[in-house]
DNA sequence: CATTGGCACTCGGTACACTCGAGTGCTAAC
DNA sequence: GTTAGCACTCGAGTGTACCGAGTGCCAATG
């Protein structure tokens, strides 16, 4: 690749997102001082063409960036994020003056991601199998139906109502929670040792009985949790897609965590990554551009925050702000541990 | 109101909700038996539009309903709502299944009624005052850190960390814990007494900082909880707003679960209220309509639920549904409780 | 006197012709 | 290799004509 066809091939690009109007000949070599005429950018224009980074949507109109042109954009020019200053004061305040319990904190951060990028946003929480048990608690809410509640090291409570035959009473269900904590304390929570029976029956019974639900527990709900921000914001960006379906359809996606959580999960280990229109899997987002960066909890891979937006969008910032969020809500979730 | 006008404004609510397209005179004197020709279904047509029921959208177009047109349907036509047998199967099956944590399944019946409606369904959870504390446990999670938790009578579970200059150790902790129990454990959670000094110095610093902790829950947490269940379904409904741009505001009110909470309190006592469009306060939703109905927990009013779509949506479906969804909403949580 | 058939009128939607201009590809000259 | 020039393409915008659904009004009707 020619460095003024790179040139010029950035110049398509950042206009086209600037402007969303296919970009001519004559505007890329006036906004440029490429020192070259425009008839020169139109021959290279025809080469980038058939290498596939640009297209026309129609003869006699301009270029547009394919997703490869992205792509190739994307991993030249933006190697580090750019991020306003104001945006970057806005996340330097909000880590500051965070001090909320995990999933307000992360679901406030999702917010704060959608806002300063200006389009969806995800973060996906730490894996529970990092937590490990604090504290056991065993409640009777009504005569034969137990609460059980399991404090977690990262501040997360798990709870499951148990219905139960036996109808213990408040000092067994005590005792019971003292003989699990006994057993469990300090264990992960997605991975807790059987439950060790202490020869009186019915207490046996019951602390089978809150094992098995805590396995349920991890069994059926996925080990990370989903938190999207601004959704509102692809309909803003409608006019990037190609249908009004599409977006439709992409709503309906997300409501659906499972799905993104996967898509998220499978991830280089550091730094931002980027995945832009056909490189996705995901039929639905052919249209969008996806930032992920992960972030980790004293050097430990914990999760990821992340910002979907549609191709034609501002990588600079995205990449900027995503760096950033990532960066700031590891150390804080560090400093929380 | 004259009958014959009162069948041919029923004729054009109809009609125009099953196709979207302003109803003639022809097509109304047709698909209605009314015995009379077109020229009388006009006459009585620049009546109705005079007294404000219907309107036409151009000069030499049909007639499309206006609020209050819709308003005389809903009183007049809609009094008991209908439910197709398959969507009744469908909530009957939902809630003859459901054994779940309480979040978990007002959010999924927030879905049910979604799927169900076609439209965007909001659930409003059990006012926390009901509940009352049954458990209180103090976990200290770091040096420093400690999570407090209460356990209430609804299955709830309440918690917020303190960071404390004391470094309370885990024996302290279990004490207070106590203490705090013996004080609270009965009362509502939102209405909770002062901390009495006990004169253990220590515990009663720790304590008395777990009890304002709590009451800054109840404080910042709005006491009821909203789930969204099926918001893509306002981008299927695009083509009846008025502009993409109203769409995207109404999702950004979604978003911010106050306005909506503030919105579906102040209700009639019992049974289904609609709201349309214009009736609605809140500009964002001039071009929606709001079906809602309270659902009662051992006949004490207990939240609200309710399908928001375009006041062009299907009034006899939605009624039906909010109808059967609140009172099965109802009966499952007086077993539950 | 309510109802109806008839009729002139309105106006959105579609089809078509035309122009304008941005942008292209190609070629010949520098 | 670069550039100026030029013919060509085609989307977008504009003006005209026409069709047809729908209306309002009026005179005729039972």
């Amino acid at each position: 690749m020619d460095e003024r066809k790179a040139a010029i091939l950035r110049a398509v690009v950042e206009e086209y997102i600037e402007t969303a109007q296919p970009v001519g000949s004559q505007r890329v070599a006036r906004s440029r001082n490429l020192g070259v005429s425009s008839a020169t950018v139109r021959n290279d224009m025809t080469v980038l063409e058939h290498e596939g980074y640009i297209e026309q949507p129609h003869t006699s109109a301009g270029r547009i960036p394919t997703d490869l042109g992205y792509r190739y954009f994307v991993d030249n020019f933006t190697r580090e994020g750019v991020l306003r200053i104001a945006h970057r004061r806005a996340v330097a305040e909000f880590f500051e003056s965070a001090h909320r319990a995990l999933e307000d904190l992360l679901h406030e951060t999702s917010q704060l991601l959608s806002r300063v990028t200006d389009h969806t946003a995800m973060v996906v929480g730490p894996q529970a199998d990092v937590a490990r048990v604090r504290g056991i608690q065993l409640v009777v809410l009504h005569p034969g139906v137990v609460l059980a509640v399991a404090v977690l090291s990262n501040g997360a409570v798990e709870k499951h109502t148990l219905e139960l035959a036996g109808q213990p009473d408040e000092t067994r269900a005590r005792a019971t929670a003292a003989a699990l904590e006994g057993q469990m304390i300090g264990h992960p929570f997605n991975d807790l040792p059987e439950f060790r029976p202490t020869g009186d029956d019915e207490l046996d019974r019951l602390g089978q009985a809150v094992r098995k639900a805590f396995g349920e527990v991890v069994a059926s709900r996925p080990s990370e949790l989903l938190y999207v921000g601004g959704t509102s914001k692809i309909a803003a960006d409608l006019e990037s897609f190609t249908t009004v379906d599409s977006a439709a359809h992409l709503l309906e996606l997300l409501e659906h965590q499972v799905v993104v959580v996967s898509l998220v999960r499978n991830l280089l280990d550091q730094g931002v990554s980027v995945s832009i229109g056909s490189e996705n899997e995901i039929k639905e987002l052919r249209d969008c551009a996806i930032v992920l960066a992960p972030y980790r909890i004293e050097g430990e891979l914990a999760g990821t925050v992340g910002v979907l937006g549609p191709t034609r969008m501002d990588y600079r910032q995205a990449i900027g702000a995503v760096a950033a969020v990532s960066d700031q809500l590891g150390r804080l979730l560090s400093r929380m541990d």
